[in-house]
DNA sequence: CGGACAAGCTGA
DNA sequence: CAGCTTGTCCGG
């Protein structure tokens, strides 16, 4: 009997179905299932595409064509499905989800499952104990991981949990997946790495570890399901449809039923209305000792216009002491370039854009002042009294460099993200991607905790305090304690405002006290998670933001240069409208974002 | 996406 | 009105 199955094209603009005949050569074979990709004729081409379903009856009157080819094999349907539902989720193709789930090369027989051995958790290690205490509870769980403990006993700990259906692990980067993975091989766990071990995990009987898009990873059944540091903003997709793997482990969880495990330093409030319920927590003494040892240098009482890039006085000693001596001495400061802002040393007067009114800046050693803004250039030259002498009242990087290497005497390196090569030098001055590139730190400096703090973006707090959690993983990893005999372990924090609640928060490691506050404004400016929203660009927004003005639910406002904002508080319902105006998709280019970490 | 085909524009 | 461009439709 001839089976038919059905197509989605490998082709986002193709947002529809078509159904193939299985040629007979291929209908004995097992190669042709749900999620399989497949290479079919549509319009007189060769593209690829995945099988949906199988098993289909065609509509009556079209010519069925047979499948051209079968690449490999594909994800389960399990999977194939929550792909279709992430697609949703965000507004986006389902061809763009779908390419998560096939293997990077093909794949087109499977290994026999393997077998998971009996895992030991160590003794007395007080993370794989709330492990324990989450997972016995079922459902969504969030359990807070202090920065500088070792999360390898829970892991272990989740990893028995899933027993012989093996774990989904979601790491925030690859780099770290991968030190996972060879941790759990070495005690003769088998793991998959993925997307290279894309093979190994549709086998089964494994766990398996990767980033982002292990999410999607080919497995059927996993007994649970693991996402760490689930604050990471790298678990989002920066391209359309912008998933976040966060919220697709906890659907798929949830689809399977079975525990999904969140952790972090500082939970999002995103994952904590998930699990509708407070953040597993170590006991008080415990958790703050797993943050680093935190000193803060207050410049509150210097004077408004002091500009210098280090306090100076005796209480900043022992951050000097760090410059000048440390192994690896880390600097953060937001700033590129030389200098953001100058003022007149004769009238004060600060530069400014003489077409806009913007702040001017000098980026480089070259004596001319550029507008961020508008680009236009003009001589180092007080307007307001001719006087030819700028002071630099807000330094960038550049300049911070040459500072900081007078103050520390000896050569410090700039890391900007043209930067490919890390300079050879102990300290390093950069933005906070800085605090990416190096893994390990004996002590590392906030020149200027307040930029962070103050802004001018969405959810500068709740980023200030993930920078301090990562930078006291930096300062406190075990190659830092092993290695170097010069390193004060500290992070050093300058600021104007000691008593922030952010810097409170680390330094008492309790990431948990910022969030009734952080709540309130999310809430007050209608944002995730309690409201869902999408930001709309590109030509045809206006049309798109027409036909979603008239969604009952969806509360439409903009355009603010160019952009749309639509807000809803029932995600389906913006989901939906946004699939069914695709139907009849306005002609011209849009972008969709979903929840979008940045608006 | 990209081919097919229709409607619109141009030039002699 | 041929020859070309631009737009819209649709595929199994």
């Amino acid at each position: 009997m001839t089976r038919y199955v059905r197509v989605l094209p490998d082709e986002a603009a193709i947002g529809k179905v078509f159904d193939y005949e299985v040629p007979d050569h291929l209908a004995g074979a097992d190669l042709v299932q749900v999620g399989s990709e497949v290479r079919i004729e549509l319009h007189g081409r060769r593209i690829g595409g995945w099988v949906l379903a199988t098993d289909v009856v065609p509509p009556p009157g079209v010519t069925i064509r047979p499948i051209a080819k079968v690449r490999g094999l594909g994800a389960p349907k399990n999977v194939i499905d929550l792909a279709m539902w992430a697609a949703w989720r965000w507004g986006g193709r389902s061809a763009n989800v779908l390419r998560f789930t096939s293997p990077p090369t093909a794949v087109r027989f499977l290994q026999p499952r393997r077998q998971l051995p009996a895992i030991s958790v160590p003794n007395n290690d007080e993370l794989a104990e709330l492990a324990a205490s989450a997972l016995a509870q079922g459902g969504t769980q969030v359990i807070r991981t202090p920065p500088t403990i070792d999360r390898f006993g829970f892991i272990l700990e989740t990893i028995r949990w899933g027993g012989s259906r093996g774990a989904l692990i979601i790491a925030p980067a690859n780099s770290v997946a991968e030190v996972l993975s060879r941790r759990l091989q070495r005690l003769g766990i088998p793991t998959a790495l993925l997307p290279r071990d894309w093979a190994m995990a549709a086998a089964g009987g494994c766990v398996v570890v990767g980033a982002r898009a292990a999410t999607f990873a080919p497995i059927d059944d996993p007994g649970v399901v693991l996402v760490l540091d689930e604050h990471d903003e790298s678990h989002q997709d920066e391209r359309t449809p912008t998933w976040n793997a966060r919220d697709v482990a906890i659907e798929r969880a949830r689809r399977l039923q079975v525990p999904c495990l969140l952790t972090s330093p500082t939970p999002t409030l995103e994952a904590l209305h998930a699990a509708q319920r407070d953040a597993w927590a170590l006991e008080r003494r415990t958790e703050q000792a797993g943050w680093a040892a935190i000193q803060l240098v207050d410049r509150s009482n210097e004077e408004p216009g002091r500009t210098g890039l280090v306090a100076s006085g005796a209480h900043a000693a022992k951050m000097i002491t760090a410059l000048r001596t440390d192994e690896r001495v880390l600097c953060i400061l937001n700033r590129t370039g030389r200098a953001r802002m100058l003022g007149c040393t004769a009238c004060g007067t600060v530069a400014a854009c003489e077409t806009c009114g913007a702040a001017v800046q000098q980026l480089t050693e070259v004596s001319e002042l550029r507008c961020p803004r508008c680009s236009h250039v003009r001589p180092v030259v007080c307007a307001e009294c001719g006087g030819g002498r700028m002071k630099n009242l807000r330094m960038g990087t550049s300049r911070a460099r040459e500072e900081l290497e007078s103050l520390a005497g000896r050569p410090v390196g700039e890391v900007t993200a043209a930067v490919e090569q890390l300079p050879d030098t102990a300290v390093l001055v950069g933005t906070e991607a800085l605090l990416h590139r190096v893994d390990r730190a004996s002590a590392v400096i906030f020149l200027d905790l307040d930029s962070e703090l103050l802004a001018p973006r969405q959810r500068a707090q709740e980023h200030t305090l993930v920078l301090l959690a990562r930078a006291a993983r930096l300062v406190n990893s075990k190659k830092t304690r092993a290695q170097s005999p010069h390193h004060s372990d500290t992070l050093f924090i300058q600021t104007r405002q000691p008593d922030h609640p952010v810097i409170q928060a680390a330094l008492r490691g309790s990431p948990d006290i910022v969030i009734p506050e952080q709540l309130a404004v999310r809430q007050a400016l209608r944002l995730p998670p309690t409201w869902s929203l999408a930001v709309i660009s590109g030509a045809a927004a206006p049309a798109w933001a027409e036909l979603l003005r008239a969604v009952p639910g969806l509360e439409v406002s903009g355009p603010v240069d160019g952009k749309y904002l639509v807000r809803t508080q029932t995600i389906a319902t913006l989901a939906d409208a946004i699939a069914d105006k695709e139907m009849t998709r306005p002609s011209g280019r849009v972008r969709i974002e979903v929840d979008p970490l940045r608006i």
